[in-house]
DNA sequence: CTGAAAGCGCTTACAG
DNA sequence: CTGAAAGCGCTTACAG
């Protein structure tokens, strides 16, 4: 077998086609082909012709930052993840960053990734400074957000995929809340008396929301969000067990989980200690990501489209970027999965 | 609660400040401030700090698309993932995205996401032809690619993570073909005698590899892979399922998987038929995505670093762009996990 | 319908 | 050390 390494190195730089090789080839003006290229403006259809069949056979591709310098646009739109994204939010933003780039593209925007943390924006500032961006997507809203700031502060058109407590941002989301307090609704419903609640991080405004879905459907049937049962900002495996062997102790019958990681967690742990689900303990969890895809028994969860999310937030973003006027606060729907891990014994 | 519905309608754009602002405002001339801000060529500190401080308060940043203009270049590399992509490679790809990001803003470029179909590679080309991109990286080598063909037309830097078959076209990929020999080897050392093997689409240059790590360990024991026991294009759970039943039906000990979407689907097939893993079954997979993460028993099977691979697909193609010499074949290492699910009774 | 000219915001030899 | 001028590749009034 031919095993041989190859190795390459750039030589010359290709030699690129200007509307001005096309003009002097064909005799005619820059403007001419100019207009023959962008359609605008009055033009023979004989020179027309001439033009598209040269650029055609000659390869001939304008250069976008001439473009850029005359309109003062760039075309591109940013789309900011963090950059310490975990397990389930992984496709969740994948997917959502796949919606976006449909209509982004329909549109003749080209989509520039990049990530920020919690404390550091420097990558979505040097965007922004260096205006290579149109307008942004912010992917997760953090409580007190940095980059909400920072965009609000530059006047740059953007959006953030998660809600935010300020009607002046253009904002999109799953109904988290509404979403949260039906499916504790059911399971209250059910006659599940003691139920605990494991989430994740307070600085994540989506887990607020899910918070709140819960203590609304609490405070619907008169009662209060019990604080011994309820641990946040469980952030890892050692949390989580932690907080299961404690909701054991205390006799709960249900466990809500704020997302699948968690409730991945949950159900190795409850599984360690032989707790049989459901029959001996019901759990449930707020998002449906594919990591308990297969999980059995399967876990009952609320469904969110994150790709449709994705579609809509590019829709409304660039509808605001050319003038028309948007809502702010957009909402989207759900489905409520009910599965084996909550059914009554 | 005030519930008011916020409508946003953007105004005005953002007076920009330019270059000719500052020398107007600071009685310089253009060049000055220029040289003030690039750092090339004589420039008097006094008139130096002078415009620093004024573009600091003043907050001016500089037109890319200007800059653009002069040098050619646009400082974006394109990443482009298959649109098509499945549940075991969003992970991965999304890992590898990070890690290409990572070195990518390191050196002071932005990295634009787009995607290709099988047959469609209209927005990659949209990108190339209008310039908007220095280099390109493909996320996936397919067999036949649209893609490298038209990349190797238009001369432009661009890397494939995954290998291909041509020595000039710079590639990074892990080495599936050895690790996959590596671990189905170990199998086969441990006594497995009926080993069942099942893939996914042939039109992936990753499952080939994985295929001909497969035979070459079995040809290292003097075996020639029994095209009875293999099953490729397996791409949906029916397809798994049927693959099951028969490989059960031919009474194979053990079951290798080339990915975990596939792995899971046999998981839950040989649940279904009460067949127990390890005990009355092997399994092992030939990728290790976060899918399996929680599977209980563990699953045996390759791991490999994304994030790392996306590093150094970085490096490698903005070293080429700068001129240096770069192997075109670049192979990473990887680990093999053997755990519960292949252990022996 | 077409051309000459000015200009988008910046950089870079070329003179001072 | 600094300025005036030309130019990057294109578009768009303004004349014809």
């Amino acid at each position: 077998m031919d095993k041989s390494v190859g190795i390459a190195k750039r030589e010359e730089i290709t030699g690129k086609l200007t509307i001005k090789d096309v003009a002097e080839s064909l005799g005619v003006s820059e403007s001419t082909v100019s207009r023959a290229i962008s359609g605008k403006g009055r033009i023979g259809e004989a020179t027309r012709k001439k033009v598209f069949d040269y650029i055609e056979k000659h390869n001939y591709m304008p250069g976008i930052n001439s473009n850029g310098l005359i309109s003062g646009r760039t075309h591109n739109i940013a789309w900011v993840m963090p950059g310490d994204c975990d397990t389930v939010e992984i496709p969740f933003f994948q997917h959502c960053m796949l919606g976006l780039l449909e209509v982004v593209e329909t549109f003749s925007y080209h989509l520039i990734v990049t990530v920020s943390g919690w404390s550091d924006i420097s990558h979505l500032e040097h965007l922004v400074n260096n205006r290579k961006v149109d307008g942004v997507v912010l992917a997760r809203t953090n409580v007190d957000d940095l980059a909400i700031k920072f965009l609000k502060e530059k006047g740059i058109p953007f959006l953030t995929i998660g809600s935010y407590d300020d009607n002046e941002v253009i904002q999109i989301d799953h109904d988290h809340r509404s979403a949260c307090e039906e499916l504790t609704s059911m399971l209250l419903l059910k006659g599940y008396q003691r139920v605990g609640l494991i989430g994740g991080s307070r600085k994540l405004i989506v887990n607020l929301n899910r918070y709140q879905g819960y203590a609304d459907a609490l405070t619907k049937v008169g009662k209060v969000p019990n604080s011994s049962l309820i641990y946040m900002d469980v952030e890892n495996y050692v949390a989580a067990e932690i907080a299961v062997e404690e909701l054991l102790r205390k006799e709960v019958e249900c466990i809500l989980c704020m997302d699948d990681a968690i409730c991945l967690y949950v159900l190795n742990k409850l599984h360690k200690e032989m707790i049989e689900v459901p029959r001996h303990m019901k759990v449930s969890s707020f998002y449906n990501s594919n990591l308990l895809e297969s999980h059995i028994p399967a876990v009952s969860s609320i469904e969110f489209d994150a790709r449709e999310l994705g579609r809509n937030a590019g829709k409304i973003l660039i509808d605001y970027m050319e003038g028309k006027a948007v809502e702010t606060k957009n909402l989207l729907g759900y489905e409520i999965g009910l599965k084996e891990s909550t059914k009554s014994n």
